[in-house]
DNA sequence: AGCCAGGCTACCG
DNA sequence: CGGTAGCATGGC
């Protein structure tokens, strides 16, 4: 799957460094980006909301799982122990305009108590996917972007990507397709943090919607790698 | 007016 | 086991 580094160095053209997980600046309550910074999230505060956004985005626009995101830190609530004491009704308001605001409250609280039954270390994998609201890509995306381990994300639009392309029929369970990113990049995080980033970017313009792929420049420009 | 968004769980056959 | 309804608000 030698395409698949081809199409890491196109998309790395295209767009550049994506700076990912974006994190609220706590002087302007805005979520910054960093690109070319591998260093965040750099306290436990930073690495919680990496957490917390995960599970506020799934199935959600950033934009309104950011909104939410924001709200918490307003309340001062952005840690696990503060998630812990806000009574249903707060916490719910709060996250409201993330949507599946009951569930994603109940999951945030599940994650604030494996948080704090970690004491610092660093999950598994599988410890991870026990967690009641935790699938796949919340796991990997926990990995990856709050603790740096080099799991690759694979979401919605790396299998629309993957199948508009022909490289993958688009039936593919998530640990396969998985596989053939980690199987052909080599396994740095910082490298997989963008990868996975420049896909969502390059979704966000050519895979969205009702059609899928069109106008999407990498078609052209994979000619005659086709494995 | 609908369709979609950086998914997961529970339950169905 | 694989497949799918339900979860919910906000933006275009």
């Amino acid at each position: 799957m030698e395409v698949l580094s081809h199409i890491y160095k196109v998309l790395m053209e295209l767009y550049g460094p994506q700076g990912w997980w974006p994190l609220i600046d706590r002087d302007t309550m805005t979520l910054r980006y960093h690109p070319g910074d591998y260093t965040p999230p750099s306290d436990d505060g930073e690495l919680f909301e990496v957490i917390a956004g995960s599970i506020l985005t799934q199935n959600t626009s950033w934009d309104s799982a950011a909104s939410a995101l924001i709200n918490l830190a307003v309340m001062d609530a952005l840690k696990p122990h503060r998630i812990l004491s806000l009574d249903d009704a707060e916490l719910e308001a709060a996250i409201r305009c993330a949507g599946f605001y009951r569930q994603k409250a109940s999951y945030l609280r599940e994650m604030a108590g494996f948080f704090l039954s970690l004491e610092g270390s660093t999950p598994s994998r599988k410890e991870l996917l026990r967690v009641r609201g935790v699938g796949p890509e919340t796991a990997d995306s926990v990995l990856l972007y709050a603790y740096r381990k080099p799991e690759f994300v694979v979401d919605a639009y790396t299998r629309r990507m993957l199948a508009y392309l022909g490289i993958i029929a688009g039936d593919e369970s998530y640990h396969r397709i998985k596989e053939l990113f980690e199987k052909s990049i080599e396994p740095d995080f910082r490298v997989f943090q963008e990868y996975h980033a420049l896909i969502v970017r390059h979704g966000k313009s050519y895979y969205r919607g009702r059609v899928h792929g069109e106008g999407d420049p990498l078609t052209e420009k994979l000619g005659d790698s086709c494995d």
